[in-house]
DNA sequence: AAATATTTTCAAAATATTTTGAAAGTTCAA
DNA sequence: TTGAACTTTCAAAATATTTTGAAAATATTT
């Protein structure tokens, strides 16, 4: 298989595989030829490669650098802006953590927290149910939010060495 | 708060958290329902108190069953269908982890470990920069693996207890 | 076997999301 | 300050996804 070839498969991918994570295609399509390109390009380089509107390019590129995994470069004597994204995959994925619990888990959290102060007798079949799911979904979610916590302060060498020996 | 209002918040809020996992709306109701509901309950029931139409309940049903997540039941005596889902909260996370991992991860590996194998000079700053992606993301995704695989053995309170202390 | 109850299917309709592209906005060199 | 180069915006169009509901299929009872 040749570059150009490998390099769309990739693309297309990781497009797919976004939107499995909530991601929009373009987005992680733009996201994926930004890691391949070893230096930044243009939004009409993007427009070109992925073949899409430029409104389309400048929307998703915005979005990519409030997730803090695109950044925008001034070339010195270049009037337009390059963009170029993160290569560390360890930072990359972090970052990712990163954003997702604040956006999701911690507003679940925090809305499971008040569902559980519900009123009503605890006797009852449907109530005890209701808190109990609430509960120890709130329970799951808090350990996830500690452990998540963990690995954001662990460098990449701790966890790609040494995370999988204390698990066995 | 009263348990109806309370869980009317909880299944909306879990809809609109499913969507963030690649997960339509109401079939992640349907589960919230069924998660919150102590006794099986029929198609009819998740029509009613969702709102939405038979055609839709069939079809989201039958998807969170291939999740296996929610299970049909037979009543002794009754004529229709009953359903109902798995309660504990760490099988349900297993199992979410293992389909996915299943159904995403797993591919993607494949995936990657082909585009690695590309044909070019290894000098050209272009290849380089595709080999290294593809393979720095393929290192953490084997690794992710791993971790699950892992997860997925551990026993609900060895996880619940003991993992962050490791962590820590 | 016929009637009845229940579940499944799926084309069409409704809804939601993404994309386009042209106009408006901005920046900057001359 | 002007105008060319470039970026941003956003309403409308295109596309994708979800939902409906009635007909077909299946299962159960009489």
């Amino acid at each position: 298989m040749k570059l150009a070839e490998a390099k769309q498969q990739f693309i297309s991918s990781w497009g797919a595989f976004g939107t499995h994570w909530g991601i929009n295609r373009t987005m992680a399509q733009i996201h994926a030829l930004l890691m391949v390109s070893p230096d930044p390009i243009t939004q009409d380089d993007l427009m070109e490669q992925l073949d899409i509107s430029r409104g389309n390019v400048n929307m998703n590129i915005r979005e990519l650098i409030t997730w803090g995994l695109v950044d925008r470069v001034i070339l010195p004597g270049e009037r337009r802006e390059y963009f170029t994204a993160e290569k560390d995959i360890w930072k990359v994925a972090t970052q990712i953590i990163k954003e997702r619990k604040k956006r999701e888990l911690d507003p679940m959290l925090k809305l499971l927290s008040q569902l559980e102060k519900i009123e009503g007798d605890k006797k009852d079949k449907k109530t005890k149910q209701f808190v109990d799911t609430v509960s120890s979904i709130k329970k799951l979610g808090l350990q996830a939010d500690k452990t998540l916590d963990v690995m954001i302060k662990a460098d990449e060498n701790w966890f790609l060495g040494g995370l999988v020996k204390i698990f066995k």
